[in-house]
DNA sequence: AGCACGCCGACT
DNA sequence: GTCGGCGTGCTC
């Protein structure tokens, strides 16, 4: 920037400044600098501009130039809102980066990548800290006038302050009032994310001494024989373990919460409440002080050595085998260097133990950062990563947009996870491979840590573009669980099968019953009944949007569409032919569930699914109620796959492994194989080996071996690279086109035309639009075409140019109008 | 993303 | 006759 010595000069100069609006529009636009702003603007800070007739918007400042537009007058900037940049020139290469690789703008980009509070406009609303007690006295006129009017009214516009205020600049005030905490920006009602927290009761020591002990229970067993319970079992469960809970000693004791809320008023327990952490007790105090195993004290040397001539290295390593150990290890080493620390998760399990995990070892140099953060929480965070105060930060996939500076090492856990990739507003971006661009700008390493890495990883593995290292031998001495597979067939001949449960299953789940120990039963299907059918006319209820059949919902009594959510009342008699002969064919979580119920009555059931998980904290009390041993046996679709590894799960039966080998995708193996080995990995606890069943009518599937083999990734591959038989990524790379219109009629034209348009450029390349199957979401209907090129023959640049302009082409055709088409980008 | 402009159908 | 639906184009 030009300095004082110059600031003559600088005034008299016009500057212009290229911005990025925080909307999807194609270009960025140019605004003058009026001159009393010349020494304040620079790249990287945000400015407030109008754009359009009267909108006002927060944008980012991009670049500076002194060369006036010449086809028109620009606007002029009407004011500056920091001091500072709060996005560094480096974010904003990468967001450029972001909106090439992707395909989008880079508008769409900004508004991913800034927390909502930093991009202020005219109809963001603004509504009072109710968790904040402020001075009045300490506010200004104005700031005075906004927060009575707040408290007036709940929330109010940004356009709405303007009226309020008769003035046209109120940015600053509202953002005075933002970092004063008084205020909460918000688009939507973000949940505050909460720690899990119990009561732990201790009790008085002065009844350490037997005699004080005696004397206190000689009182109550005369006055209140259900304390006297309840002192009992306290004594019990502490001879048996360090911290007794409250809920523990509810159970334990079967007196009631008011018994012991008493024997807390008399002081004789106190009661302390405490996050915990999703660990077993024992291992909280080991986790300050670990030492690495053997095998992962290789595996971490190995990584090391594998950074020094790759930029990327795969950690391989299986269930259990402890990768967050040598991840810590990882972390430790790069902040001593004075780096920072990036560590990905996908979504869900920053619900888990993970985060408190590092807390508990990095203490307050770590940061969190999560959708289920409020805005101020995020800002908090995003400023913390700009001064350098954080050195380690923990999040979800948009935490690769914070502002790092001197980023040392990201590391992405669970790096197959899919929710690594953003699928619904652009951009669409895959955080896993954001991630190793952007530790590439700062010359940083990942970590790639999996224990069913996805097939684009391990290939890269594989042909040595990046390091791997495999780590296959579960930590503290855990076993493998003992896999046997079941032929539905077979047992149906013989006549053993109860309902959908084998003889094996079903005595696997006798032996873990009696021994009080957990069971999860996996079907990879949700609702009653997959399919409703005639058995007159073989008629089948299918969607009116999206053309598949309907689920059958037994808790609603209607039909579901899974794609689309569409309902409608489940038919008593055959709308095609009359006759009231309907089958349901196939079944679904709800339906195990329901027969489960009647072959053991006096089991606890439970079921975890999108449908029992929707409403706001029914994940989490399905797994505290897991925890606390509420559940005895848990069905589930994939969700159950996912972060449980507090369980005391000895036994896991797949109810139907044939509805996964026959995932309709073209990666089905692939999802097969890591849902299988996924629910596989969770049987067994450290002191007892697991059993996993699964059933199926086909033993002899290869991915049914694989899973045994605990092998799928070479055998594949190899198996590939020998038939030549390109079926699936890595050997692909793979543009997915969708296109949305509000009428389906004309989408099904509109992507006809599109697909044979891009065919004139890549032939048979193109595959789709491919009859019937349409979604309907939200107001758009919406097709797919997919573009898929053989790994090397062509550059994903240069395919993305051609595409780039076929769909402007097709934009600025008659036929098009009003239809939208989303370039996704896979780059396998 | 807004917003205006403009072109067609269905109302007082 | 006008009101209002949304298709289209533009915003520095």
């Amino acid at each position: 920037m030009l300095e004082f010595s110059e600031s003559t000069y600088t005034q008299r100069k016009t500057l212009f400044v290229e911005v990025i609006l925080p909307l999807a529009i194609s270009r960025n636009y140019t605004y003058r600098v009026p001159f009393e702003m010349n020494n304040a603007v620079a790249v990287g800070k945000r400015v407030v501009v109008q754009f359009g007739k009267s909108k006002l918007y927060t944008a980012v400042v991009a670049a500076i130039t002194e060369h006036a537009p010449k086809k028109y007058e620009a606007k002029y900037i009407i004011e500056i809102l920091d001091d500072n940049p709060v996005v560094t020139e480096g974010q904003l290469k990468f967001w450029s980066w972001l909106s090439e690789y992707y395909m989008c703008n880079e508008g769409e980009v900004m508004n991913a990548a800034l927390p909502s509070a930093l991009k202020l406009a005219s109809e963001t609303k603004v509504m009072l800290n109710k968790d904040f007690e402020y001075d009045k006295a300490s506010l200004n006129d104005k700031e005075y006038l906004i927060t009575e009017a707040l408290s007036i009214q709940p929330e109010l516009t940004i356009s709405d302050i303007v009226k309020l205020l008769g003035q046209k600049t109120v940015l600053p005030i509202l953002k005075t009032l933002f970092e004063k905490n008084i205020v909460n920006i918000s688009e939507e009602v973000s949940e505050r994310y909460k720690p899990r927290r119990r009561t732990y009761i201790t009790i008085n020591p002065a009844y350490h001494n037997q005699d004080s002990l005696r004397e206190l229970f000689a009182i109550l067993e005369k006055r209140a024989p259900k304390q006297a319970d309840a002192v009992l079992a306290y004594i019990k469960l502490s001879r048996q373990q360090k911290i007794v809970s409250k809920n523990e000693l509810i159970e334990e004791s079967g007196s009631g919460e008011s018994s012991i809320k008493s024997l807390i008023e008399k002081e004789v327990f106190f009661a302390e409440d405490r996050n915990v952490s999703r660990l077993g007790h024992d291992d909280s105090e080991a986790i300050n002080e670990f030492t690495l195993s053997a095998a992962q004290q290789l595996a971490l040397e190995e990584v090391n050595r594998s950074f020094g001539d790759k930029d990327v290295v795969l950690l391989h390593g299986i269930t259990s085998s402890g990768k967050t150990q040598i991840y810590i290890r990882l972390i430790e080493q790069m902040v001593a260097t004075g780096k920072q620390v990036l560590y990905l998760l996908p979504e869900i399990a920053l619900t888990t133990h993970i985060i408190e995990r590092l807390r508990m070892y990095f203490g307050s140099d770590i940061g969190v950062y999560h959708s289920r953060f409020n805005d101020n929480e995020r800002v908090e965070v995003w400023q913390k990563v700009l001064n350098n105060e954080y050195k380690v930060v923990l999040g979800a996939r948009s935490s690769v947009f914070l502002p790092f500076s001197d980023l040392g090492l990201i590391i992405v856990d669970e790096e197959h996870e899919t929710s690594y990739k953003q699928y619904d507003p652009a951009p669409r971006y895959n955080a896993r491979d954001a991630a190793i661009y952007l530790a590439n700008m700062h010359q940083g390493k990942v970590l790639l840590g999996s224990a069913t890495p996805s097939f684009e990883t391990y290939y890269n593995a594989r042909v040595h573009k990046y390091g791997l290292v495999n780590l296959s031998e579960r930590f503290g001495g855990v076993q493998l669980p003992t896999i046997e597979v079941v032929s539905i067939s077979e047992e149906l001949k013989r006549k053993t099968m109860q309902s959908h449960f084998t003889s094996v299953l079903m005595a696997d789940m006798a032996l873990a019953l009696e021994a009080k120990e957990q069971v999860i039963l996996f079907q990879n299907r949700r609702g009653y009944a997959p399919v409703l059918m005639c058995r007159v006319c073989a008629y089948t209820p299918k969607c009116i949007n999206c053309d598949v059949s309907l689920t059958y919902h037994k808790h609603s009594g209607k039909l579901h569409c899974h794609y689309c959510g569409y309902k409608e009342d489940s038919p008593s008699i055959c709308p095609a032919c009359g006759s009231t002969h309907l089958e349901y064919k196939g079944f679904g979580t709800e339906k195990v569930e329901d027969e489960l119920s009647v072959l053991l009555p006096d089991v606890k059931l439970a079921r975890m699914d999108l449908d029992t998980t929707r409403s706001r904290n029914s994940l989490q009390i399905i797994l505290n109620n897991l925890e606390e041993k509420k559940i005895d046996i848990l069905v589930g679709t994939q969700m159950v796959a996912k972060g449980l590894d507090f369980a005391d799960v000895t036994v896991i039966g797949i109810i139907n492994a044939d509805s996964l080998l026959k995932y309709p995708d073209y990666r089905a193996n692939e999802r097969s194989y890591q849902m299988l080995a996924q629910v596989s990995g969770r049987a067994g606890r450290r002191d007892k080996q697991g059993k996993v069943v699964i059933q199926t009518y086909d033993p002899n599937h290869r991915v049914i071996k694989q899973v045994i083999e605990n092998d799928y990734l070479d055998l594949y591959l190899t198996e590939m690279e020998e038939r030549k038989s390109f079926k699936y990524p890595p050997y692909y790379r793979i543009i997915n086109l969708d296109i949305k219109h509000k009428n389906a009629e004309v989408l099904y034209n509109q992507a006809e035309y599109l697909a044979n348009e891009l065919r004139k450029h890549f032939g048979d390349r193109v595959i789709g639009p491919e009859p019937p199957l349409i979604n309907r979401i939200r107001n758009y209907y919406i097709k797919s075409i997919m573009l898929k090129f053989e790994r090397d023959t062509i550059s994903i640049v240069k395919a993305k140019a051609i595409v780039r302009d076929v769909i402007t082409q097709f934009q600025t055709t008659k036929l098009s109008k009003g239809s939208i088409v989303q370039p996704d980008v896979d780059p396998y």
